[in-house]
Parts: structure tokens; sequence; C-alpha cells
DNA sequence: GATCCACGGGAATACACGGATG
DNA sequence: CATCCGTGTATTCCCGTGGATC
């Protein structure tokens, strides 16, 4: 046995001590308590809605800054908190309603992603706001939005609606948002989220109440993924000058560092390895494309649609869009039609989830294809597909 | 019966390439 | 040489259907 055989021992791990502990941890797509390095922007925030704390509502408002940058991070740990605190004790037993009624309002998260219309953003809030079941299908929107006047009416809520993911493709937009809020303004304020800075945004729609997230300097980067790894991960399973790499490679951008983390660590542990490898972690940044389509965004799909994206980063080479679509509908796991598999695709294509490029002219007639590239991190959304199918 | 949603399927349109035309 | 045209694919667009929920 030479020496790299006995150095490679005392790397493998047994399956008693993986190099991943717990994968949620360390995943683009879960948000922690106490977000690093965005003191600054959690002070602006509370300045903002101080009038809360006085019986009071704070104005609509505007929070805008580049992917990765902590924005949703900081408004779900933020909604959270102010939630806990401002409904007081958290055994209250309510009778019908469930928001603070009087002076305290209750704090609402909506992700625009999936809340796409006036609809599913009334729906939502009664949600949130009401104890009483609220149907999904077989009412309109206007139905909705009675019930959301007779519930006001009633109760004297008030909300702080905070929807998250403004403007991205196929969700809900500003002008939808403020057309649907300006009926129960009176009761309703809210906190647009979004990536568009306010000058490529209607003037007129937005509030005057703005407030910028910028992107994370490399050194606080840096420390966020300390601290998610250190509860995601064994300890010194990845050192402080990989972590450093990570973070200059990332320029700024959480989402990205943390999907080539996780990358890297879930290469490493399937290889059986109890730390980063080089290659691992070369493997993990090459897996998050740049610029990288948000995974949030990839799991907001319907489930057949993820699951023909899990089809489809496993073919071998890259395929026409016709040849892949052949491939994943003839999956075991799959049961969709080649044709819809196709129009899948390219409803893919179009949002940005995947890539269409074109392939070098071919030799046939007619127009030559394009292959598919997948523009999200792929390890990421593997191995979280993967571990969610039981 | 009303409303949603995901699929299926196919029509309509875009594009690439040669070859013909002016 | 610049265009037009025909053919063969690729891509986009749209609407009907059927299950599920109220």
């Amino acid at each position: 046995m030479d020496l790299n055989d006995r150095i490679r021992r005392r790397q493998r791990t047994g399956d008693d001590s993986p190099i991943v502990r717990d994968y949620e941890s360390i995943s683009p797509i879960s948000h922690v308590e106490e977000p690093s390095g965005r003191g600054p922007v959690l002070e602006r925030l509370l300045d903002f809605l101080a009038p809360v704390f006085q019986e009071g509502m704070p104005t609509d408002a505007y929070v805008h800054g580049p992917p990765g940058s902590g924005k949703s991070a900081v408004m779900t740990a933020l909604t959270a908190h102010l939630s806990r605190i401002v409904s007081g004790s958290p055994t209250v037993i309510h009778t019908t309603t469930r928001a603070p009624s009087g002076p305290v309002p209750a704090f609402v998260y909506v992700d625009a992603r999936v809340a796409t219309s006036p609809f599913a953003l009334y729906h939502t809030l009664l949600d949130a706001v009401t104890d009483e079941r609220v149907p999904r299908q077989g009412v309109g929107t206007e139905w909705m939005r009675d019930r959301v006047h007779e519930s006001l009416r009633a109760d004297q809520w008030r909300a702080i609606l905070v929807v998250d993911h403004l403007d991205e493709a196929d969700g809900l937009t500003l002008e939808t948002l403020v057309d649907a809020v300006a009926p129960v303004e009176s009761a309703v304020s809210w906190v647009g989220v979004g990536r568009r800075p306010p000058d490529r945004l209607d003037s007129e729609l937005l509030p005057p109440e703005r407030i910028e997230v910028p992107p994370y300097e490399k050194h606080t980067l840096a420390e966020l993924l300390t601290a998610r790894v250190s509860t995601g991960m064994a300890e010194r399973a990845i050192d402080h000058e990989q972590i450093r790499r990570v973070a200059d490679w990332a320029e700024g951008d959480a989402h990205d560092a943390l999907s080539a983390t996780f990358g890297a660590a879930d290469q490493a542990q399937t290889a059986g390895f109890s730390r980063v490898r080089e290659q691992d972690l070369t493997a993990g940044m090459n897996a998050v494309p740049r610029p990288s389509m948000s995974l949030g965004r990839v799991h907001t799909l319907s489930l057949n649609r993820q699951l023909v994206l899990r089809r489809l980063i496993e073919l071998d080479q890259a395929q026409s869009v016709d040849a892949a679509a052949q491939l994943i509908s003839q999956s075991h796991s799959i049961d969709l039609s080649r044709g819809t598999v196709k129009r899948f695709l390219y409803e893919l294509a179009e949002t940005g989830i995947v890539e269409r490029v074109s392939a070098k002219s071919r030799s046939g007639a007619g127009r030559p294809p394009s292959t598919l590239e997948p523009r999200f991190p792929t390890l990421v959304f593997r191995r979280l597909f993967d571990l969610e199918q039981h």
C-alpha cells in the first residue's frame, strides 16, 4: 500500500461521518433566522416600519437589489420575527380571526412567483388573515375580493403585505399589485421586493419610499458561507481558503455562492470523501451557470416540469429539443407525450430556465435544431429534487 | 354549473438553405 | 449580385378537453 492509498483511506468517510450534515442548511433556497451581513438594510427597514410600534401603519415601499443580495433572506426573516413579536402571545386562540385586530397589523409574505394573479394575491391575504378555509377554485376574483372586504369590515384587521420577487418573468407585476391593493388600501400597506432598480419601473406606480439592498462584499459573503457551512457540513470539510475562493468567484451573489458550495459538498459526499477536494470545488462552481436562474424560480414549476428538467440534466450529451423530448418522454417516471415534453422544453427556454443553443449548421435540409443547456445550478437541483421524491 | 389548471394536439409562423430568377 | 421561392424543420401560439374543487 503506497502513501496515496493510506492518505485516501484516511480521507474516505464511512457512512457514520458524512460530509454533509444537513443539505437544508447549505441550500440556496432556504433562509435562516438571522441573515448575516445585512445589518444596515435591516436598520433601514425597521426605521421605515417603526410606525407599527406606535399603533400606526407604514407607507408602501419598494425594496430592490441585484440577484443573490439577500432580499428574500432579509424579508422572510423580518416578517417572521415581526409577526411573532407583534402578535404577542403565540398561543392566543382566535375565534374567526387570526390577524391581530385593532392597532397591530399582520405581516403577510407573498411570493409573486407563486401568487401570479390578483386572485392568488387575495387568496394568500385572506388565508393568512382569517382562520376560515379559503377556496382555491370554483370562485372568481371578484368573489375573493368581496370576501376580503367582508372580513375587513367584520374584524377591522390591518396587514402589511410583503410581495417578494415582483416583476419577474410570468410573475405578479407591480402594476397588478397596485391595482389589486387599491380597493383595500386603507387597511393594507405593501412592500414590493424586486430586482429592478426604480428607474426601470413606472415611477407613477412606485411608492416614494425605496430601500436599496447592495450586493454582498466578498468578505461578508465569505462570512455568510462560513456560518452556513458550520451548521450544514462536517467540521473541516471545507477550509477557509476554499470558501474565500467561492466568495470571490460568486461576485457578491449569495445564491450562486451557496449553490457552488452545495454542489461541491455533494460531489465530495457522493465520491465518499470527508472533505471537499479541489475537483469537487471546481465541479461545484462549474455546475452553476453565470448568470444563473434562481433555484427558487425553478422550484415553483409544476412537478411534471421539474421532472422533465430532472431527466434533461441526466442526458449524457446535448441533444436537440426534439431528441431530448423523445428520450425524456420514454422515461419510466414520466407520463407525458413527446409533444408535451417538447412544448415544456420550449416554454422553459422561453423563461430562461434552459437555454437554446443553436448548433452549428447541420448537413440536412431545413432549420438546424438547437441543443439545450440548463441555466440553473444542476447539482443542487438534482440533489434537492431527489431528496424530495422520497 | 363555475372556475382553474395542466395537457394534448395541431395550426400558424419563423428560419435555413439551395436553386432559380431578374 | 440581390431577391425571390420552395422545401423541410424548428419554434411559437392557441384552444379544446378533462379532472378537480367549490
